[in-house]
DNA sequence: CTTTCTTTGACTATCTCTGACCTTATTATA
DNA sequence: TATAATAAGGTCAGAGATAGTCAAAGAAAG
């Protein structure tokens, strides 16, 4: 059964594709389509249409209110990288990689089949005899590793 | 009497052949179905339908939850690429690995610029943060299965 | 008799949905 | 203009819905 949260999302995935300067919606009005509290429009923004996913969010409430929602620009995959390697930190979780290396497929800096196989290099699995404490650094690690050579 | 494991893991690949794409079950919806308790499925999966086997399994948590199956297509890079996993072994140095890898280049396996990749993520730099001790099987695991994703 | 495989259940982790209460902006009115 | 009413959107904690883990008990095989 899809949840709902999934089903709102893709709503407004088809709304940004038919919209190439981003779009404008009204939360209330949103939630009485689907049937759903209010609350849960915000609920799919703030799990869905993350700055780490490639959205830009902004909202006015008062009368007139409104949630934008824009898709961040794909121009210079190389600076992109470079900043997000360095702004990845020293450890990262198994769920936070698989975001950075989605990204890295939208930005074309890989192919799909190369994230499957990043994706594997750092899944918990791979990872399963590196102690839990230091895993999330050792992850990052071999992602910076795989990436640097990548892009470099 | 056939084993309750037994019988759930038959029930499971006659559900897979009937779909091309896998399939998505509920965990505690057949737990239910065979009156069990619903880490049994957990059970069944893991010694049933592992990786070594050709299956690929994913889940979810929370509302909607869900376990996803898919059968790998028996591929002969696949028979291949299993025989040589089976062989590596449960320790691995750089050294070594790096004959692996090269060997799929050559094997047309994977590209030249993601063996570049790959050996970046089982090197001795990425692994730095891994005890001595256990390096070399961490870096078996993760060559394993970057591999096994590929050929998947 | 020992080892390995199976079954069970208590406890844990994660994801989704809901509602009560809060904050901010605009508009109407004294 | 100051104030009140109205019209948005925000936050957060708790309830609900799934799945995962692990150790211990039980059963089967060697």
């Amino acid at each position: 059964m899809a949840r709902l949260s999934d089903i709102i999302e893709d709503f407004i995935k088809d709304m940004l594709k038919e919209k190439e300067n981003g779009i404008e919606i009204q939360r209330n009005e949103l939630a009485t389509y689907f049937k759903c509290v209010p609350s849960q429009i915000n609920y799919v923004i703030g799990t869905r249409f993350t700055t780490e996913k490639g959205y830009y969010v902004e909202s006015k409430r008062g009368g007139g209110g409104y949630i934008s929602i824009k898709q961040v620009s794909i121009s210079k995959p190389y600076e992109y990288m470079m900043h997000v390697i360095l702004s990845m930190g020293e450890t990262l979780s198994q769920q936070s990689a698989e975001i950075y290396i989605n990204n890295f497929v939208d930005y074309n800096i890989i192919s799909k089949e190369d994230s499957v196989m990043i994706k594997a290099a750092v899944s918990n699995n791979a990872l399963k005899s590196v102690d839990i404490i230091k895993r999330n650094q050792v992850r990052v690690d071999i992602l910076k590793n795989m990436m640097l050579r990548r892009v470099v």
